[in-house]
DNA sequence: TGTCGCATTGTTATAACATAACATTTCTAG
DNA sequence: CTAGAAATGTTATGTTATAACAATGCGACA
């Protein structure tokens, strides 16, 4: 079960392995991650926060000069294709995927106190949605579950406030 | 069990039926079901497919002259409200609430081939989605279920073709 | 019946998110 | 080393949404 990262973790750490399964995913998959790419997906790294595209850009244009809207998107569309990030639909905002060689079904749980956003994976919410489909005759293709909230630690601070 | 609309039932009958809804329940909530919001809401009503903002402007437009979005989404942020319209983040989209009186976390299904959403009420999908919650200390305030496929009507056609 | 106060709508401007279309550069296979 | 494909750059524009303030309408109450 994954669990919401602790405040203070090492991030780092995070990061480093995140870039490690992307490198190593890229060459199975005969894809090329550029350092553009690569750079793209420390960005969308840089927390567990979801991030938005011109969030990015902006970090991008610093750093290397003008860059266009289309710089971050085409990047973003590489990542997404291979499972690297994710999109949250009720963000307009991407955030990194912890096991991008698994297949999976993005469901999110998403704090409101701190933004973070986790990736969930459970077979009977799945079942579930899959049940309830199956009931209409309706052939499920994709889905979208994103759960608002409040973590357990910023739950601590609301009360404590 | 809500299922697909028939591809040719008595729309007329939905919309005059969302109406009448719409104004007892703003009668009880002792909120203005306004001429501008509740042609909003007989736009969002025109079918069961997700309705952009934009497109409820150009609508509007067209009707009564010029008309400039925040007109429109004061609207939509009032029908939100009280629950006469939903919000489907997947598509930017809005659409009509069937059963506004009674308290439910919307989930949806939503046909890629006829463009229907249809509103679902799963207490198995619910129950998955808390007790996953739960097991991480994660208190919910909202969710967004968006399941997107083909109906079966749009499936019998995907065959054929 | 008037008028005070609040809700609603109008108006202007701009912010935030995303893609189309075409030019240029870089990479790689042969 | 070069032809073709992939990646990136560039310009322009499309799409969705909100901020801020002005004008109007509407109901409660003196």
């Amino acid at each position: 079960m994954n669990a919401f990262p602790d405040h203070k973790h090492d991030h780092r750490r995070c990061m480093d392995d995140a870039l490690a399964r992307a490198e190593s995913l890229c060459a199975d998959a005969k894809a090329r991650l550029t350092p553009l790419r690569r750079r793209v997906l420390e960005l969308v790294w840089s927390s567990h926060e979801p991030v938005g595209a011109y969030e990015i850009l902006s970090r991008l244009s610093e750093e290397q000069g003008r860059t266009a809207p289309p710089t971050v998107y085409r990047a973003l569309d590489f990542l997404l294709e291979l499972g690297l990030v994710h999109r949250i639909e009720s963000l307009n905002a991407f955030v990194g995927c912890p096991d991008p060689t698994r297949v999976h079904n993005s469901q999110f749980l998403i704090c409101e106190g701190c933004r973070t956003a986790v990736e969930l994976e459970s077979g009977a919410l799945d079942r579930a949605i899959t049940g309830s489909a199956a009931d209409l005759g309706f052939a499920v293709s994709g889905r979208v579950v994103e759960v608002r909230g409040l973590c357990r630690t910023c739950q601590d601070a609301a009360r404590d406030a």
